[in-house]
RNA sequence: CGGAGCGUAGCGCAGCCUGGUAGCGCGCCUGGUUUGGGACCAGGAUGUCGGAGGUUCGAAUCCUCUCGCUCCGACCA
């Protein structure tokens, strides 16, 4: 491609609504433009490196056995339904009217309408396991769109449904899209963490989440450094061997703290270290109980296993109103001892002894505070956020290490909550009629491409992994009135294009400066000069982007080092 | 939806408080000089000041309504 004739519009100032990096380069490098809040158009050079994502997916998707179709953006309500999420789904869910006022939808997801296809041409157990997918534009009415690519409303997702007459089926089913899964983000040149994920409102039995690892990540995760144990730290799993509650050692003592509230001041003022403090948190649920949960005084609260554990809808800091009426004290003097209401603590309390903890009364806390002896706790659970170098649940001796990530991939196991309710059977070999077992599987694709950027960049720009990148070598034809110069460019282009490679010629009449700047932002892997100084040894300049090496190589080899360079990044 | 903020040239912004000729930088066009890391000189084009209504002799500026966008919270590939 010639640059004179392509549209590459870069930008030299970010634009002011972009956030993360990835969308300020995407922008920058003229990939994406943005139409609409959280819709977006894909410019030239954004689709390239769109469709090799595509690409991947799709050989890796094929290669596990899954069948490519596709569905329609537009649903009608009818099969939702039938499913009852058109009732469930709300606002998310963009819907509007035919011309005949029959409801419609955009897909947002498509279990109903893969349901609706398989219950319609699937009969038999002899047609099983099926898995179909599809690569398509998705609509959701997202409150809050950002990060360009990263969370847009319109978006490309590729996702996949198996279907299997049992459990068993379904788990190999799972089992083989994690296996593509992993092999699609590695293909990428992605560092990534399939982790446990929390199956959520959809259910099912098991469910992981593709991460990518990257500074921006909206989601903590956590690792094992040993085994391949990983997990959202909302989710994470933590263990104590050998728990033991030690024995009380010191005497329950009253002592004034004054004005001193959260656990840095009190740890300062007692001299004494936050893991020693127990804090006292006073939280309200949706079933309108208000309870005290205590942690270690370093930890943090994990909301959500908190949510599990009561099985409540929502669980919230309680109002300070309420905690003067229970505690008797504003916040930051809380504690466990003579409280009136249910008392829950974290499993690691348990293995703790004369510690401090608050008086329920301003300015006092109490010191050499022990479980049983001066108060009762109704429950013991794991309550606490993981953090970084806690003991792996899954093996001995590893370690957690903690990481930022961007989700990309999730893969679900189903059950048959769609073939329930929308009565997709086959028969089996016994002639019964049995509901199929399902599973989905979805990847963000332009998100994909995105936490890429994410993960591949420095100040002047992408560094796409040669897989993801738009073009895979770029020229720069640095004096395009120089004939000697744009000859000896254009051979190289010529050469490059035969072989095959995908290859950018920047013949623009431009200054160096600004060829440079460009080839920087954009960052196509390989960067070929042509420039009068080395060509007068008949030499080129070939510099890698993502460190920056360079050397200098014979015009007339150029190609053939450029197409092994090529080979040996997407192997 | 709750809270905060912004809509002025393609992009980034000033002007608004205190009403009176719409401005700056970048980009764009023409000519010239330049040409290895976002050049310089000279000339030029570009705006329903987001929209509607109101106040006023006069509104980008004040008032009301409206639409769009961005940021902070609960959802998610």
């Amino acid at each position: 491609m010639r640059y004179s004739q392509y549209l590459l519009p870069t930008l030299k100032e970010t634009p002011s609504d972009a956030e993360v990096i990835s969308h300020q380069l995407m922008m920058r490098a003229g990939m994406i433009r943005k139409v609409a809040a959280g819709v977006y158009n894909y410019m030239p050079l954004g689709l390239r490196s769109v469709r090799k994502m595509e690409q991947i997916i799709r050989e890796e998707m094929n290669k596990a056995g899954a069948i490519e179709c596709l569905m329609p953006m537009a649903n009608p309500a009818e099969l939702w339904q039938e499913s009852g999420r058109w009732e469930k789904y709300g606002k998310e869910l963009l819907r509007f009217k035919d011309r005949k006022e029959t409801d419609f939808c955009m897909g947002p997801t498509h279990e109903e309408v893969v349901t609706d296809i398989v219950r319609n041409t699937v009969n038999s157990y002899r047609q099983l396991p099926l898995n179909l997918y599809q690569i398509q534009t998705k609509f959701r009415d997202e409150i809050r769109p950002r990060f360009g690519l990263m969370r847009g409303r319109e978006f490309i997702m590729k996702d996949a449904y198996s279907f299997d007459l049992n459990d068993e089926g379904a788990d190999k089913s799972y089992s083989k899209m994690y296996q593509a899964y992993r092999n699609i983000f590695n293909r990428c040149g992605l560092k990534f963490r399939a982790v446990e994920a929390d199956s959520g409102a959809i259910g099912g039995s098991f469910s992981h989440e593709f991460m990518v690892l990257a500074e921006s990540g909206e989601d903590g995760i956590v690792s094992c450094d040993t085994c391949e144990y990983a997990a959202n730290v909302e989710k994470a799993e933590l263990i104590y061997r050998d728990l033991k509650m030690p024995e009380a050692t010191a005497e329950l003592q009253k002592i004034d703290t004054p004005d001193q509230k959260t656990i840095e001041e009190v740890a300062a003022f007692l001299k004494v270290p936050a893991e020693k403090l127990v804090k006292t948190l006073i939280v309200q649920t949706s079933d309108d109980e208000v309870l005290a949960v205590l942690l270690r005084g370093d930890r943090e609260l994990n909301m959500i296993k908190l949510n599990n554990l009561l099985n409540v809808d929502w669980v919230l800091m309680a109002e300070d109103a309420i905690v003067r009426e229970v505690t008797g004290a504003p916040a930051g003097f809380a504690g466990p001892i003579g409280l009136k209401i249910k008392v829950i603590a974290d499993t690691e309390v348990m293995g703790m002894a004369d510690f401090v903890v608050g008086g329920n009364a301003v300015d006092v806390h109490y010191t050499g505070a022990n479980v049983e002896r001066d108060f009762k706790v109704s429950r013991f659970a794991d309550l606490r956020q993981a953090v970084a170098g806690d003991p792996c649940p899954r093996c001995d001796g590893g370690k957690f290490e903690s990481w930022r990530g961007i989700e990309v991939g999730h893969v679900f196991k189903l059950g048959t909550k769609y073939s329930d309710a929308m009565n997709a059977t086959v028969l089996d070999a016994q002639g019964k009629s049995i509901p199929l077992v399902m599973g989905c599987y979805g990847i963000g694709v332009g998100r994909t491409v995105a936490a890429a950027i994410e993960q591949n960049h420095d100040e002047n720009g992408m560094m796409l992994p040669m897989p993801l990148a738009p073009f895979q070598v770029q020229i720069l034809m640095l004096s395009a009135k120089d004939d000697e110069v744009r000859e000896a460019a254009e051979k190289l282009y010529a050469e490059l294009l035969d072989m095959g490679i995908e290859v950018l010629l920047d013949d623009r009449d431009e200054r160096p400066g600004i060829k440079f700047k460009d080839a920087d932002l954009v960052g196509i892997p390989l960067r070929v000069t042509v420039g009068a100084k080395a060509l007068k040894d008949g030499n080129v300049e070939l510099k890698k982007r993502v460190d920056g090496e360079q050397s200098l190589v014979p015009l007339a080899g150029a190609a053939k080092k450029l197409q092994q360079l090529v080979d040996a990044a997407l192997a």
